[in-house]
DNA sequence: TTCTATTGTTCGGTATTTGTGAACTAAGGA
DNA sequence: TCCTTAGTTCACAAATACCGAACAATAGAA
């Protein structure tokens, strides 16, 4: 769950949720409109990676990732809506 | 939100969701079976208070804390039952 | 093949955040 | 008043996160 506390990864999984064909971290950046260093956003995917919360393949030379919805949504029934919700009340969109 | 990304302020939430009179923080670490320093203790107890999740009285000379149920629920409906759900599901209990 | 461009990872140093003990404040009772 | 218990504040130590540089992987062009 602390995959989650993060606010940077929050915004993160916000965007991949908006992506049914996934995202890679250059993509991501642009999205966020933040100047986060490549090592930075690859550190938050490992993260969210490790946890479970997204999946990653390879696509050429770029790195797809994707929400792992179905099995979030079983292990944390109802969580990341929750997080997700409160996260956007409290930072406006 | 960042006042419930950390373990320990969650397991806090959690005790004092089991007792509807409140709890202090000498109380706390006690049901918490931590050996944590009162400073650590007194520290995520403002945190937890300063983001609004808990309310704080004095009485005499210790300080009674309840969890904010209400305004916690209108403000972010389901959030805390779903981390602490997720919470518990993976630290046992 | 070799060169080049693009994406992402790893690593080491630095900056930021968190944890802790010591000193302090607040309150109640002897 | 003095003593005890509960909690806060502060300054420093420990842990964590950030970031740039070097590296790895892949693809396309020369």
């Amino acid at each position: 769950m602390h995959a989650l506390s993060d606010p940077v990864r929050l915004s993160i999984v916000a965007e991949l949720r908006k992506c049914e064909e996934g995202l890679n971290c250059v993509e991501t950046t642009s999205r966020l409109k933040c100047t986060m260093p490549k090592s930075t956003c690859s550190q938050h995917y490992r993260i969210l990676r490790e946890s479970g919360i997204i999946h990653s393949e390879r696509r050429g030379v770029e790195l797809t990732s994707k929400v792992r919805r179905k099995e979030l949504d079983s292990r944390f029934p109802g969580l990341l809506d929750s997080i997700l919700k409160a996260w956007k009340r409290e930072h406006g969109e």
